[in-house]
DNA sequence: GTTCTAAGTTATATGCTATTACATTCGCGA
DNA sequence: TCGCGAATGTAATAGCATATAACTTAGAAC
């Protein structure tokens, strides 16, 4: 296994781990233009080998960007856990959501790959990339810091899930740029962060009085 | 002007109105496929022009999408208002939100082509497209039903549309289909407008008591 | 060491974007 | 109504990307 961004040595006929650097020299290209950007001749040529090597570890282009979906789903699992991980006045919930918008605007033609083509919704049950999408959503429930209280935190976990990239959506779309700046992207972040924190509060606060009730 | 859908008439050598014939053949197209589904040399094959000739209208591939866009946002908008138009039990903003979301779901491609492209972000300020988007977003203002507030009713309208643009990009990427399904997309936008109103009700209601103190 | 297989190469077919040079028609003014 | 210029369409072609087929090389397995 060799350095993932590597091109092919001169003089060599094996890369030594030619799946694995197309999926970073795509992730890389993604950065910027998104999924368009991502062309298979480019990425041969780019890593030193000839244009149908690529296809010896993927069927085709939208295999490989299902593989670079899924990569880059489990690099920002890894940077929501990081964010939560880390010690900090914020809730969890507000660093992760925080996070999530840094992610979506930093790393704008990734976040598109990721939420906004149909490769997603393409993937199969058992696929890695649909493994990697659950594993991720997994976070924001964790994000809640509440027990299961019946399917009300998957409910919350949704409806926070849904604003943030809402909110990452109309940025990107210049919605924020404008006469309607006035609110910030990060204000309207912690707004959604707010209402799920007393979404929950109040329903747990109604279980216990409930249970209290009946016992 | 001839039927827009309509192909060349054979043995004649003016189409009559391609420019509007590729648009909306383009907007077909992106139905099930989004952008990536739409191609200039096959459309031309559909309309029986040659496959040049749609550069008559449009300087390359970006611009037709920029005008195809831009038409999907007028024909969002005339869906919006006629939803909050006609009469109904439900608020204005809960049909503006269920009518943007039944649209989401179920032109997909079109969707994806308004709201995850990078065509909005790149339209120039004075653009055709640019005032299409801006014309919806006035509409969800509009749908709010309460007089300009200083800045808070464009928040208030930014939220329901991040939120609910939020949910139909979720509910493409699957996750309402499996554990998390307890909850529909109707809900789930139906709580956000619910907050949106209670929000939109506190604010007002305060800002009333701080004019009467203040008097 | 021989052989089997994974991984890479060359050559090629197909399809799309886009440009150039040429042809046709429309509309408008003389 | 004739003619001329602008708008619109066509034919031919260059360039790039995906993808496949047939062939080659190196590494691993016995």
């Amino acid at each position: 296994m060799r350095s993932q961004l590597a091109r092919k040595p001169e003089n060599t006929y094996h890369h030594g781990d030619l799946r694995d650097a197309l999926i970073q020299a795509a992730l890389r290209e993604a950065e910027q233009g998104g999924a368009e950007a991502i062309s298979i001749k480019a990425l041969a040529k780019q890593l030193g080998v000839s244009q149908p090597a690529p296809y010896r570890h993927f069927a085709d282009r939208e295999a490989l960007l299902a593989a670079v979906t899924a990569e880059a789903f489990r690099q920002l699992s890894a940077i929501l856990s990081e964010a939560m991980a880390k010690p900090s006045k914020q809730s969890k919930l507000s660093r992760l959501a925080q996070a999530t918008l840094d992610f979506g605007l930093r790393r704008n033609g990734i976040y598109r790959l990721m939420f906004a083509s149909r490769t997603v919704s393409c993937a199969a049950k058992g696929s890695e990339l649909h493994a990697a999408t659950r594993e991720t959503f997994a976070l924001v429930i964790e994000a809640l810091e509440v027990p299961a209280v019946g399917y009300l935190r998957e409910r919350q976990a949704l409806k926070i899930w849904a604003a943030v990239h809402g909110v990452v959506m109309l940025a990107e779309q210049g919605l924020f740029t404008g006469e309607s700046a006035h609110a910030t992207r990060e204000e309207l972040v912690e707004d959604f962060v707010n209402e799920t924190k007393a979404a929950l509060a109040a329903a747990i606060k109604d279980a216990r009085r409930r249970k209290r009730s009946g016992a």
